[in-house]
Parts: structure tokens; C-alpha cells; sequence
RNA sequence: GGCGCCGUACCCAAGUGGUAAGGGAGAGGUCUGCAAAACCUUUAUGCAUCAGUUCGAAUCUGAUCGGCGCCUCCA
């Protein structure tokens, strides 16, 4: 079964076949470092995590770079306004690079947390500008671009092909802007490679036009072409960065080299709210830190893979609640058959065939585009039969209750991402010695039929945040 | 105004022509000193509405209603 992906560009879902054999260049657009990432960035790095994951469990030696952007996004539209992180440095009285290394660092702690791999370059926009006044000198040259007052824009209606992602022409584009045509700009449309820098911004640096910054577009064309090629795989990003984002990086990509710039071009949708897309703008987003704190990482993760990576999916504590259940069972079921497993029951292995189905549907959906609910809808199918098998099981062979585990983990772990243990709990240290202790005495007091003690101990731990559970194996403990 | 998307149970959410996955919540049960947890069973004759195509439609076509995204920075 060959990898179908949605391909943004041709509107339709495509075989995946890599320009060179078992090889994957991918570009993902990365956060612009101003601030705390939240839940809207936490779909989008973690749906492209599970397709590198996947891509790799597949065999492909995928290299995966992913920005960080820390200049020359502006508030405003049009081209003008204020350096978003220049602003949010003024407020916190910090130079702007203490900004952006405060939260880059955030974003990955966080990306951490959540088990998404980092990508294997992480370039820099600061790090990259000769590379971006290099390119935008070679749009010059080949007449893509003009110099206006030390300023460069892009030209694009030099630019036949320019709307082909997003499927607009410039003429309607023009009557429909509310961005008012900007007197150095030929055409409305038209974007800036290069900004002259006022005297008093704090980052910039000389180029051929005098001092200035890059504009919004050129460090993903630099940077990605930099490290994967003058064309490459695939370029993922959120819807919202469809247009104008990409748009333009395919403009002045494929002026400046004059060959395809991405074959496959993969977006995520967003995160809503009550139906409305979460975003900075509209205030109405929960940053991933306060989420954590309701939330262990790993079920933020689990809730934004129920939903289809193409999909919205909407955000509420209740829903979020039901995902960290339903990750809870999926994680019982796994333990419990590694306890059965070392019991080394004898038994038949008449389930094979019936795991081998489990197995084929649950790589048949992620091959459909990346289908990550719909596999996870195959792995509690699955999870629902491990347990009948485990309740009334003399006849599951060893050999097939390590196959049933193996399966779990590489489908969850492997490819998902999804941890089967859950995260803090650890059976090092002293902690976990003295909790084991305090069960066993709570244990004789039941034998003895104390139960005003036993149930003390067991309130007095759960005001600690650890709860007991009593099972018919005994008690085990889990914080809460 | 232009381009595009969506409407599936109380909540989240798969399914894009063959008779409604999955998770949560709810209900019933097993277990249990009690409680919790766990496990099992159950829960949409129907997929916004209306019409059409078809042997067959949540899925295709048209219309209507409702919600949203992009066209400003945004994952």
C-alpha cells in the first residue's frame, strides 16, 4: 500500500513518491519567537511530527528543517508597522535577541514535553541574512524585483504563476484588498524582500540598499533551498500561512532558480474555540504552559492527534477531559498485558489472524493521508479485544501476547508518539519505595480489618496527589 | 466583494457511493469492607434542510439555512 498525501498545490490527494529514492526533504514553517506557543502551534508541530515519525517508519531518511523566526514579521499589514518582536522587547525591556532566546527555548521545552522530535536543523532568520540579501540581489538581476527608496520588492506581475497555491488571481485581489496601494509599490500585491530600517530600529544589518531587515517571506525560500535544495519533498505549514506565506516563497523561489520549488505542500488546519480559530489576534488561546498545568503533555498530544491533521478541531476543557480518558484506558490495557505477558501463560495463538487484520487497518489509515484518529479508532478497537483476551484468556500464547505488545508499541510509541507510561512516573528513587511501604501497612490493616486506618492512609495520599487503586492483583498506586 | 472549508449523538471526532469507527459523558452489570479505579454490555433507522441522480447517498449534483478560514501578522 503506497502513502497518499493531500497535496495543497494540485487539490488532491497524490501518491507520495520522493524525488530521489528513499530520500525525504522536508520544510515545516516554524514560530516566530515572541511568544509562548499555545495550543493553535501545538497541532501544527505535532501533525508534522507524525509524519516525519511515520515517514521514517516507512524507511525514509527524512531530513527535517524547521526555522525559527526572529525578525522581520511587522504588526501591521502592507508591509509597514512595528517589528513584532521589537515591540514585545520594548515592553519587557529586553534587547530583542533576549527575546527571541527566551522563547525559542520555551517553544522547545514545550515541543519536548509534548514528545515531539526536534527537527534536524533548526535555522535562524538572523543567522541567514547574507543568504537572503543574496537571493533577493539575484531577483534584482534577473529583473523579479525593484529597488524603491531602499526598500526591495518583489514584482509580481512579472510573476505568471503567481496565485497558483492559493488559487487567486491578481485582479480580484486588487479590487477586494482592504491594504491601501502603498505609493513604493508598483502593485499592491507586490511584497517586500527588502525593508529599509529606520534609525532608531534595533535590528539591522547593511546590505547593497543601504541598512535594513529582510521581509517576511525570503528567510523560509533562503533557508529551506540553504539546506534541502534548489527543489525539494515536501513544505508543511498551517492553513493560515497559505497565503500570502507560501504563495510568495513559491513566487520568489521559483524566479530566482527557475525550477519547482516544493512537490508536495502539506497544511494543517487550525484549532478553534468554540468554532473560532485560535489565534493571538482574537485572545481567545491557551498557551501550552497553562495547559500543562491542567494537562500532562502527552494528552494535549493525544487530543490534537483525534482529530485529522487537515480537520479544525475544537478546543474545550470537557473535550480535552475525554481525551486524557480515553489515553488512560489505552495505557491500562498496554499494562496489563505486560504483567500478563510474564506470567508466560501457555496457551494457542488462534489470534494472530485477527491481530494481523488490526495491524494491516491501522497502517492502511495512516497510509490515507495520514489518518492518526482513525488509526487510534483501530487501536481501541484493539485495546477493547486485548482485554477480553486478558479476562478470560487460559488460551493467549506468550509468543502471541508479546506480538499484541509489540504492535501497541510500535503503533503508539513508534509512529504516534504516544506514550504508554505515563509521564513523572518513575520507579526510581526513594519516593516510590515508601509509597509501596505505606500500601503494604495499609494492606495488613485491612487484613486485620481496620479499615478507619486503611482509609486513612489512603485519603492522606490522595490529598498528596497519589491515589491508590485496589485491584484483584493487588494495590498499585498512580499520581493523579 | 474574491477564493476556500465545514455542518455526523450531550461533548470531541473518523467515515467521501454499499447500508453510521473510536474516545468521553450517561445507563446497566462484574469486582469490592467501603470508595475509587478497572473491565464488560448498551446508547444516531440516521449524518443541517429540501429536491435530484442511482438498485443503493452521510458520501455525487443543485438549491436553501447556519458556522468558519484566508484576502492584515498568525501554526
Amino acid at each position: 500500500m503506497p502513502l497518499i498525501i493531500t497535496n495543497s498545490l494540485t487539490r488532491t490527494k497524490e501518491e507520495f513518491k520522493p524525488l530521489i529514492d528513499g530520500i525525504v526533504r522536508m520544510y515545516v514553517c516554524g514560530p516566530t519567537v515572541y511568544g509562548l506557543s499555545h495550543l493553535g502551534h501545538a497541532k501544527s508541530y505535532v501533525s508534522f511530527d507524525v509524519i516525519v515519525r511515520y515517514l521514517r517508519y516507512l524507511g525514509y531518511k527524512v531530513t527535517y528543517v524547521q526555522n525559527i523566526t526572529d525578525v522581520g514579521h511587522l504588526t501591521d499589514d502592507a508591509d509597514e508597522g512595528e517589528d513584532k518582536i521589537a515591540k514585545q522587547a520594548k515592553k519587557d525591556k529586553l534587547h530583542p535577541m533576549q527575546v527571541v532566546e527566551m522563547y525559542t527555548r520555551e517553544y522547545f521545552e514545550d515541543m519536548d514535553a509534548m514528545n515531539v522530535l526536534r527537527p534536524d536543523i533548526s535555522p535562524r532568520a538572523t543567522g541567514h541574512i547574507p543568504e537572503q540579501v543574496e537571493m533577493t540581489q539575484q531577483l534584482l538581476t534577473k529583473g523579479f524585483a525593484y529597488e524603491a527608496n531602499g526598500s526591495v520588492y518583489f514584482d509580481v506581475s512579472k510573476d505568471k504563476e503567481y496565485g497558483k497555491l492559493s488559487g487567486r488571481n491578481l485582479d480580484e485581489a486588487e479590487s477586494g484588498t482592504r491594504v491601501d496601494v502603498k505609493s513604493e509599490k508598483k502593485h499592491p500585491a507586490d511584497f517586500a524582500l527588502w525593508k529599509k530600517a529606520e534609525p532608531n530600529h534595533i535590528m539591522q544589518w547593511n546590505s547593497p540598499w543601504g541598512s535594513g531587515f529582510p521581509g517576511w517571506h525570503i528567510e523560509c525560500s533562503a533557508m529551506s533551498m540553504k539546506y534541502l535544495g534548489e527543489t525539494f519533498d515536501i513544505h508543511g505549514g498551517g492553513m493560515d500561512n497559505q497565503f500570502p506565506h507560501h504563495e510568495c516563497e513559491i513566487a520568489q523561489s521559483e524566479s530566482a532558480t527557475k525550477k519547482p520549488f516544493v512537490k508536495y505542500w502539506m497544511h494543517n488546519n487550525l484549532v478553534t474555540v468554540n468554532g473560532q480559530k485560535m489565534g493571538k489576534s482574537l485572545g481567545n488561546f491557551t498557551t501550552l504552559k497553562d495547559a500543562f498545568k491542567k494537562f500532562e503533555p502527552g494528552v494535549i498530544r493525544f487530543f490534537i492527534l483525534q482529530s485529522h491533521y487537515r480537520s479544525t478541531l475544537d478546543y474545550s476543557e470537557q473535550a480535552v477531559e475525554g481525551a486524557s480518558k480515553g489515553l488512560e484506558k489505552l495505557r491500562n490495557t498496554v499494562a496489563r498485558l505486560r504483567t500478563e505477558i510474564n506470567k508466560h501463560r501457555k496457551g494457542s495463538n488462534d489470534f494472530r489472524e485477527r491481530l494481523k487484520e488490526y495491524q494491516k487497518r491501522f497502517f492502511e489509515a495512516m497510509d490515507d493521508d495520514v489518518n492518526a484518529p482513525a488509526a487510534i479508532g483501530i487501536l481501541f478497537e484493539l485495546v477493547r479485544e486485548t482485554n477480553e483476551i486478558i479476562a478470560d484468556g487460559q488460551n493467549a500464547s506468550h509468543e502471541f501476547m508479546s506480538e499484541l505488545d509489540e504492535f501497541f508499541t510500535t503503533a503508539a510509541e513508534t509512529v504516534l508518539g504516544i506514550r504508554l507510561t505515563a509521564d513523572g512516573t518513575s520507579s526510581e528513587g526513594l519516593e516510590p519505595k515508601l509509597i509501596e511501604l505505606l500500601i503494604n501497612s495499609r494492606a495488613e490493616a485491612r487484613k486485620a480489618k481496620q479499615f478507619a486506618l486503611s482509609d486513612k492512609i489512603r485519603d492522606d495520599l490522595k490529598v498528596m496527589g497519589v491515589v491508590l487503586e485496589d485491584t484483584k492483583e493487588g494495590t498499585t498506586w498512580k499520581k493523579a
